[in-house]
DNA sequence: GTTGAGCGTT
């Protein structure tokens, strides 16, 4: 009986380092970048190892610098788990770059404010 | 001319 269950082992979901990670998803979290990284660095470094959907660095609004990390949007989740494991560790225009699946986050998700309609216990005061 | 872990609109 060689019969394993393979899904687990080829299923990345379960394969992580440990099970420290945040769930898989095309979108990657690239942190430890140069201070001089833009996106389309990113993007054409990113590029080759899948399709770059999106690419997003944060700036600072004070300084105009960037904060040393962004995100890059791949069209698979495969692609960016090989992007991943492959761009993780190394070194980007001087800097090792800390790359980790992005967290289910999106503008506006962070403050929600859920809104009943059909709610007429006392919180429409001024509808 | 600076700094260095992180998780989103600069």
């Amino acid at each position: 009986m060689f019969i394993i269950r393979r899904s687990l082992l080829i299923n990345p979901a379960f394969s992580w380092r440990g099970f420290c990670s945040p769930p898989i998803n095309n979108k990657l979290f690239v942190g430890g970048l140069s201070w001089s990284v833009d996106e389309k660095s990113l993007k054409d470094a990113f590029s080759s190892y899948g399709e770059v959907t999106e690419v997003r660095i944060m700036y600072d609004k004070d300084t105009g610098r960037t904060r040393g990390f962004g995100f890059v949007h791949f069209s698979k989740a495969d692609e960016a788990q090989c992007a991943k494991d492959a761009m993780d560790g190394k070194a980007f225009l001087g800097r090792p770059l800390r790359i980790s699946f992005a967290l289910d986050k999106v503008r506006g998700a962070s403050v929600v404010v859920p809104r009943f309609s059909s709610v007429g216990d006392a919180a429409e005061r001024d509808n």
